[in-house]
DNA sequence: CCCTGTGGAGAACGCACGTTCTCCGCCTGC
DNA sequence: GCAGGCGGAGAACGTGCGTTCTCCACAGGG
């Protein structure tokens, strides 16, 4: 099997056993077992579980982003595309599985204990946060309506991860509706 | 020593060590050489590590709504009482070791593993959503908003805990205040 | 003074898991 | 056909930790 393609069984692997089940909670002979990659070709490929984790959350970051922007730039005019960001995330809770931001469950889990782990979610949310500014720029918004937009955002995520409801995608889009109205 | 002191000296140790470093990041004998409790008497208390933190979670539960009620409380008027969430999320925000949402944290630790945890975290959100809506109710403002004051805070408290800046109190405070003039 | 029970200190046990090692089959180049 | 090395399966190792057990000091009642 080729070296990319055991990274990539591996990493599938890795994602779904992560963000199910919690990353503590999955051993590397659950990834070897899932994927089919040995142990001794995981070890090559990612030196310590850590590293498999932080490749874990930097694979999902980059296409969690480019689904998002895929689907909001299908949107016509910067204050619709603004509340595609919070249809998509109803969507996206509505998924079979969903069980909250990996990234803020991550960083619950291991971000006392792993600096690496704790700065790749800062990365994560640093982007989204500045790609939600982008969006209100383009709406003509103050800067400030950036980050309460940001803010519904991760309250819709974190809640309806909780509860396992879409629900709070929808009360984040009317809060979002009504603030750039107000704005 | 009384055993109900027993009790209360474990639980500040284990509430000092869970929060700060997260639960699985700490064993049963930290909790007992930080508290000075004997494993014999932890296990006499609180038969599984589980239960200890069922009981860290609900102490804390207790204890954080009746402090934000108090806080709230002294306000005047019912919109300023609404706003004052916000102020009380800041200087928690602001207080040296503060990690983020305890239970939030929680959640992405054990919520996939451990249904009694995961049930504590959702009677918490459950009891904090309400306390808004009973503070939206008495301003007179739509039930709607409620469920959108409870989202800018949980954004809130996990934007604060993952960058460590008390900044986001006072983004939610702006979004809520908007949002409850445009109701 | 002994007997009993309570509680503390810490060893012991069992298991899970991250990581490494051993063994062996198989493919490739001569 | 064969030497050498690559890769897989899974055992082995070390450690950490939840939980239990052992041993002992000591207090109180006969």
């Amino acid at each position: 099997m080729d070296s990319s393609v055991a990274r990539e069984r591996a990493l599938d692997a890795a994602e779904e056993l992560f963000y199910g089940r919690g990353v503590q909670a999955v051993g590397m002979d659950d990834v070897r077992s899932a994927s089919g990659v040995s142990l001794k070709r995981l070890y090559q490929l990612f030196p310590a579980k850590e590293r498999l984790v932080e490749a874990y959350l930097e694979r999902r970051d980059t296409r969690w982003r480019e689904q998002l922007a895929a689907y909001v730039e299908e949107r016509h005019g910067a204050r619709e595309r603004i509340l595609a960001v919070y249809d998509w995330l109803g969507r996206w809770f509505d998924e079979p599985g969903f069980r909250g931001c990996a990234w803020i469950n991550a960083y619950g889990e291991l971000g006392a204990m792993s600096t690496p782990v704790a700065e790749r979610v800062r990365a994560h949310k640093r982007a989204f946060r500045e790609y939600l500014d982008s969006l209100a720029a383009e709406a003509g918004l103050p800067a400030a309506v950036g980050g309460q937009l940001f803010l519904l955002a991760e309250g819709a995520m974190v809640t309806a991860g909780i509860t396992g409801s879409a629900k709070p995608a929808n009360e984040a889009r009317e809060a979002a509706r009504l603030l750039v109205r107000a704005a």
